[in-house]
RNA sequence: GCCGGGGUGGCGGAACUGGUAGACGCGCUGGAUUCAAAAUCCAGUUACUUCGGUAGUGUCGGUUCGAUUCCGACCCUCGGUACCA
């Protein structure tokens, strides 16, 4: 069906048209949408007149079906992207496709298919879904990650960085399944057996690409202060995950041995109270001594069984095994054990700790366990509980017992301690970040390869430019046994492109976070196949709005700023960050938990859209609950918006029914008209604030539906009367229409509007209409509301004082008091303490 | 374990800067309409109450004239924890 536009004039002539006309969604939703499409409304191109936004909603991996949270997600960045474009903003919305992981490799198993076309089926239908939403994308600028037009360019990058120096290759532990024969995910133990085939997993130490994303840790942590469009709490993930901290590297000597032992600690006040030094299971030291101590062996290979995540290895039961070797303590000289224990980790910091029990909670645990000393060096200064036979004292303090450094402060120590170390050349301060380098390499097919040809006389050497990118062959058999082109001659059997000789390629795969770490930077010029950027990102970027869910607080958006500094250094962008403001979106639940196949309470969006329609699925989306705060899925709630969405319509019906509108007199209007009249110009400010700056959807649809329940309850019905309504559904109009874009383009034609509603601005609040003389007060006694004032605006404080004091059941709770205290808080209340 | 959130009626949530606790919606109850039902519309809806009030925002304690909001301790729950994305 075509819908007709319905000029103003025209009402009373076209009243039993419009009579006729019932809400049905689909029908408006399918001709506005391609109204859009012919128009190419959300086409975005560079425009310098105009200030720029660039809205951004983090794309998603393509498993087959839009959920709920694709929905939640996606309608955010519409809504805001929209509102921005009335506000006159030159908006950029794109949308793409994560399209390279694991799931791909398992569907691959599990139904035969090549994981590429699985992984392509499943966007071309994930596609029509997002259409079907209304969501206003520039679809010319859709990209898919597994293309190699978009990995080239990582490809090329990453060669680039090898050439800087900032990858290298070192060995690092993965998850391996010996029956399967494969590396696994984290996800993929479960406690600590292969999901597959219950084999219980081992830890295999293999070469691994790594990116210095340490290079870059402090400038990661410090610019986080420029982030202040960031929430507070992911930013303090951030720095927490960095974790800076200022210490002292120490070095023990190894008794009867060169050999030394380097641990750092950031509590040099606590070294006098070492009493033994725990290295890794891994640990050089400890598989030395294990050559002649089958008791360390044994737990050198039961240390293998653990799994690789730190979750795993921080709440194990902590154990050790004394490796008879003695470290020597580089102030006293003395002797203490070194145990080899199987929370120090070979892969993090040195692979060895010294140990304090009496000033640290894990050490004291397995002193307490394994009966070794716990030496109190410190005591507290305050009125502090130390009790050793308790627990540890792990607050700073005064030395004792510690020799030369006795009595100092902790915090006097450090300087002292670390002076002396120096001196003696057994230790020196450092920062150390808790971060890690990237690992990047991953033993699967389903990713971009990377680009290194191993040479056995060059050695790694990265391929060069004009023979960029390094296609992964798509048309595979993938059977669970390890990534098909690991098996595939034609593709790692190459030439060295330094010396000639024979020699083969990587067949590893880049961590799929490589690709989701510059996408929002590919965006701005998706068709280049000359270089991975050009000048238009100087245009779009920073992103200026960023949506996603707060589950990547931490890995994907440290490393898309990893990324993000690796191309300012490579001259691609300018800026430090990609980010400028940030959402974090909740979860949506269903019963109080999250949705899941495997639980079974899923909803699924398409069918919302089926019976509701795309502006039903939106409004509920954001009318459940603020967007960073998970979401409660109910079907009765679901109905609630489309009832809305219903009163909405047929009050555009009814008003337009009455025939013509005048003008609008704004000063000559009754008092119940003016109060109408405010309370649309207070609905368009707070909508404003809501929507532009706090993003609380939901309070701006509740405030709405406030207006449209007013506007149901006005009783008068004059020509001015009529002139107001059509003035507040108006403006509710334009304030839905980022929500509801649908049914707002229809109503706004019906309601005598030419122009696309998408293209109309935001509206603006009438200051005139907002001026209000009498306001209300509440009135406490002693902090308990009692009685409410109606006052003057403008009236003053000792005026107010009295109107409280004269209220009848005021009088009755100060009755026989004596009145301490009269407190006036402008334009809200009035405390009376009184007592007695 | 560690890091970061959250906890308010029967339910989702509101209260933005320490100032009316429960906006708005759902559900429920009653009424109108209907032959009847659905839909729709109207009214009520934290608990207790001697109808004056009293209690109440996870628990316990503190600061304040006044605390959902600030501080301390604890309980529960969710996200992340470097190979799920």
């Amino acid at each position: 069906m075509r819908w007709v536009r319905y000029p103003c004039r025209l009402y009373v002539h076209s009243k039993r048209i419009i009579m006729q006309q019932e809400y049905r969604p689909s029908e408006i939703e399918q001709s506005v949408q391609q109204l859009w499409r012919d128009q190419n409304t959300f086409r975005a191109s560079e425009d310098l007149t105009k200030e720029k936004y660039y809205c951004l909603a983090m794309f998603p991996y393509p498993s087959g079906q839009l959920h709920m949270g694709h929905v939640r997600n996606y309608t955010i960045g519409d809504v805001i992207s929209r509102y921005q474009r009335m506000q006159g903003k030159n908006v950029l919305q794109p949308m793409g496709w994560d399209a390279f992981g694991l799931p791909a490799e398992n569907a691959a198993i599990k139904n035969k298919v090549p994981p590429a076309s699985w992984t392509y089926d499943n966007i071309d239908y994930m596609r029509t879904q997002l259409q079907r939403l209304g969501l206003g994308y520039d679809w010319e600028r859709e990209l898919a990650t597994c293309t190699p037009e978009y990995y080239r360019w990582e490809q090329w990058l990453f060669t680039r960085l090898f050439k800087k120096g900032l990858v290298y290759k070192k060995t690092a532990a993965v998850n391996w399944c010996p029956v399967d024969n494969t590396v696994l995910a984290n996800e993929q133990v479960i406690d600590g057996c292969c999901w597959r085939c219950d084999t219980p997993v081992e830890k295999r130490e293999i070469p691994q690409w790594f990116m210095k994303i340490t290079d870059y840790a402090e400038e990661l942590l410090d610019d986080l202060d420029q982030l202040t469009g960031w929430p507070e709490q992911v930013r303090t993930m951030q720095a927490n995950w960095i974790g800076r901290s200022e210490g002292l590297q120490i070095q023990f000597g190894i008794a009867d041995s060169d050999d030394t032992l380097a641990v750092y600690t950031t509590r040099p006040d606590t070294l006098m109270g070492v009493s033994y030094v725990a290295v890794a299971a891994e640990h050089p030291l400890a598989l030395k001594a294990a050559e002649s101590n089958a008791d360390l062996q044994a737990f050198i290979t039961e240390c293998r069984k653990m799994e690789t995540s730190e979750e795993a290895v921080e709440t194990a039961d902590k154990k050790g095994v004394a490796t008879g070797l003695m470290a020597i303590h580089p102030v006293t000289g003395e002797q203490v054990p070194v145990w080899a224990a199987n929370f120090v980790l070979m892969g993090y910091g040195t692979g060895a700790v010294m140990s304090v029990p009496a000033h640290d909670q894990r050490d004291y645990e397995f002193a307490q366990k394994y009966g070794l000393a716990i030496n109190q060096v410190i005591e507290p200064i305050n009125d502090v509980n130390c009790d050793l036979t308790q627990a540890a004292f792990t607050d700073k303090g005064r030395l004792i017992n510690s020799e030369q450094f006795s009595d100092l402060s902790s915090g006097e120590s450090f300087d002292a301690i670390a002076d002396f170390l120096e001196k003696q050349d057994k230790g020196e301060r450092q920062v150390n970040y808790r971060l890690r380098d990237w690992g990047v390499s991953r033993q699967r097919y389903w990713g971009t390869p990377i680009p290194i040809i191993n040479c056995p006389d060059c050695g790694a050497v990265p391929v060069p430019e004009q023979d960029l990118p390094v296609r992964l062959p798509e048309d595979v058999i993938v059977d669970g046994s390890g990534s098909p082109i690991k098996s595939m001659p034609e593709f790692y059997q190459c030439a060295c492109p330094q010396c000639g000789s024979d020699a083969e390629r990587e067949t590893d795969t880049f961590d799929t976070f490589f690709e989701s770490s510059w996408y929002y930077a590919r965006f701005t010029c998706p068709d280049n196949d000359k270089a991975m950027l050009d000048e238009r990102a100087d245009y779009w970027l920073p992103v200026d709005q960023y949506i996603g869910g707060i589950e990547h607080a931490v890995l994907h958006l440290l490393y898309a700023r990893f990324f993000h500094k690796l191309m300012r250094d490579e001259g691609l962008v300018s800026g430090d960050e990609p980010f400028k403001n940030l959402l974090t979106q909740g979860m949506v639940l269903k019963d109080g938990t999250k949705m899941s196949k495997s639980k079974g309470n899923t909803v699924d969006p398409q069918a919302l859209i089926d019976q509701y329609g795309a502006d039903t699925a939106r409004l509920f989306t954001m009318f459940a609950a603020p967007p960073e705060q998970s979401l409660e899925w109910s079907d009765k709630a679901v109905e609630g918006s489309y009832r809305f969405l219903n009163r909405l319509w047929r009050s555009v019906q009814e008003h337009l029914e009455q025939g013509n509108v005048v003008e609008l007199d704004v000063d000559n209007l009754t008092d119940e008209l003016k109060a109408l009249r405010r309370q649309t110009h207070q609905t368009i400010a707070k909508v404003t604030d809501d929507i532009g700056r706090r993003h609380t959807f939901n309070t701006a649809i509740a405030v709405v539906m406030e207006l449209m329940n007013s506007l149901g309850k006005l009783t008068e019905s004059s020509e001015q009367a009529r002139a107001v309504v059509q003035e507040a559904l108006e403006k509710v109009v334009l304030m839905l229409s980022p929500i509801t874009p649908h049914i707002s383009h229809q109503l706004w034609q019906f309601l005598g509007h030419e122009d696309a509603v998408v293209n109309v601005a935001w509206p603006d609040v009438d200051e005139t209409a907002l001026v209000q003389d009498k306001i209300e007060l509440m009135v406490q006694v002693n902090g308990k509301l009692r009685s409410k004032v109606l006052v003057a605006a403008n009236a003053d404080k000792e005026s107010i004082e009295l109107m409280a004091l004269a209220d009848d059941n005021v009088k009755r709770f100060i009755d026989g008091k004596e009145i301490r205290k009269v407190i006036v808080v402008p334009g809200r209340l009035i405390n009376i303490v009184a007592a007695g």
